[in-house]
DNA sequence: GATGGCTGCTAGAAAAACTTTGCAGATGCA
DNA sequence: TGCATCTGCAAAGTTTTTCTAGCAGCCATC
């Protein structure tokens, strides 16, 4: 009985939610809190207490669990509400983030890129408004 | 054997590497560290200490960066190396793409501005050893 | 009916995350 | 020059995570 997923009262903290993922994916693994707790060097009663959503988890906790499951980190995000699953296909942004974020160039490149995207926007909206002339 | 740290474990220095994107990203959207803890909810020393790798942010307080810094939450965890690169091709949104396809920009604009990243891509490349870009 | 090993859990202490307060350097203005 | 304001950071406190020690129930084998 107590397998199907808790019906959550009101608002379940969604550390509920995530904790009654590990739960379930621990039961399907047939593992008992112990051999988690051993498997992602965890001590056994943090392992309870993180099932019933006690506690929030720690990124690094996060990486073991998953880990040990076998499980995608983001899975674990996803279960805990952190992130949205529909997140994936909308990956259409603007350019300013994608360069921001590219791993393919060093900060000096990518303020460089930056300054240079940005005045070109400046400049084709030149007669609507903002302006705001940068380049120190 | 049973229990050996196969698990590498973060040298100390992968919390540093997520603290320096943390500020190369805050410096990039010039915000002050008040700023930033303003709109994540923080306080300011906090997210020094942060992105001086002194503390592990929890997945709380990693969600809210992500989000004022407008970037994914993954982007966060691969910076953080809590992910593998693997994962990267469908988290780091492709630049070059979104260059292409930036409604803001002329045609000449996109081809300027690809020009350049493309160099600075290749340039990077060809100096693999350079490494560490501990710039500023 | 003990003994032993297994399960999950409680309770209090240790450790780490996080905050409030405040300080020193830099910049701008009267 | 002095005052105001901004920046980042240090020290010490509070809150939360995480661990160590231990309890009670269940199923065996003796």
């Amino acid at each position: 009985m107590a397998d199907k997923p808790e019906d959550d009262e009101a608002a379940p903290d969604e550390w509920g939610r995530l904790g009654a993922f590990i739960r379930s994916q621990r039961r399907l693994k047939e593992l008992s809190q112990r051999e988690l707790a051993k498997l992602t060097d965890l001590s056994d009663p943090y392992v309870s207490q993180i099932e019933r959503g006690l506690h929030q988890p720690s990124v690094r906790v996060l990486k073991s669990l998953a880990n040990a499951l076998n499980v995608q980190v983001e899975t674990m995000l996803v279960a805990a509400g952190l992130i949205d699953a529909k997140h994936r296909d909308s990956v259409q942004l603007d350019a300013e983030t994608a360069i921001r974020t590219d791993p393919k160039l060093t900060d000096d490149q990518k303020e460089a890129l930056l300054s240079v995207y940005k005045s070109y926007v400046s400049t084709n909206s030149n007669n609507l408004s903002t302006t705001a002339g940068s380049r120190s």
